[in-house]
DNA sequence: TTACATGTAATTAAAATGATTACAAGTAAA
DNA sequence: TTTACTTGTAATCATTTTAATTACATGTAA
């Protein structure tokens, strides 16, 4: 199965955040722009405050980046939306057979592996920031205005 | 969410056919293994039997591996077994706004990134076989049989 | 022919997602 | 202090996926 899309819209809005300045950032206007209802950008919204990468004060519309665009990675951004548990991206069979020797040491043997594939992902994501989202929006932007 | 337990089912089950070659091996006798039901097992073996990589025939018991273990990566089962279609480890949110800088160009900028971080995820799992894991799983067996 | 196996479809309960509605509580300006 | 608007958050709902289960047609070998 897929990850959740609040990842993705959780990239979207820290984008959205810095790109365009020229309107207050009311969960009603992202939600515009995301194209979603405003209940589920403020509930991510909620994630992306309490990982100290926003900034929203209840009853204010007008939501702002709280670090530096270069200082938010894409992995930030997904632990903080909490798209997958810690080294829980793969699900295990639980409770294989004890009295087999497979079942007995299957998980032991694979958990450590799948957890160094979940690393490499994690990883990845660490290696862009928003910075480098914004970048790359802004040239597209530029590239289909010609 | 989590990755679909169909792909460590199915490390169990390939590693099973080469570790326990005391049985014959019957869906019934895997499922008792991996604590499912046959039917399950069934199912999955289907798919690996779909991609090469194991050897089964209808109404007889007894399958087995179609591949030297060392040539059957992670990689391979976790494509085998359907746990995620082709690039779609991430799911990103469909019609954003087009209206919106942001909105028209989020999804041509971030799924290239995603689809790198997916890759590094494949290439770990493609750096370990089935030999891997069985000479683990025996290797933690002598260890706790001391 | 008998006994048992696989292949496969249908059904079910549980869990997660994303959308939606509703409303309490916070804030700022008139 | 009232008004208008916003965030925070809970509850509900349809949809989707998972894994388990049941059932049975079909294949195979003794």
């Amino acid at each position: 199965m897929s990850i959740s899309s609040r990842f993705s819209v959780g990239v979207h809005i820290l984008s959205l955040l810095e790109i365009d300045k020229s309107e207050t950032k009311s969960s009603e206007f992202i939600a515009g722009s995301v194209n979603t209802n405003p209940a589920v950008i403020r509930k991510i919204m909620g994630m992306l405050k309490n990982a100290g990468l926003v900034n929203v004060r209840p009853g204010v519309a007008g939501a702002e980046l709280a670090k530096n665009l270069n200082e938010i990675t894409l992995l930030d951004v997904y632990k903080a939306v909490n798209v997958v548990q810690e080294n829980e991206l793969f699900s295990v069979h639980d409770h294989p057979n004890p009295e087999c020797r497979v079942g007995r040491n299957i998980q032991e043997t694979i958990i450590p592996i799948l957890s160094i594939a979940q690393s490499a992902l994690e990883k990845a994501l660490s290696n862009v920031t928003i910075a480098d989202v914004v970048k790359d929006i802004e040239e597209k932007e530029k590239r289909n205005s010609k």
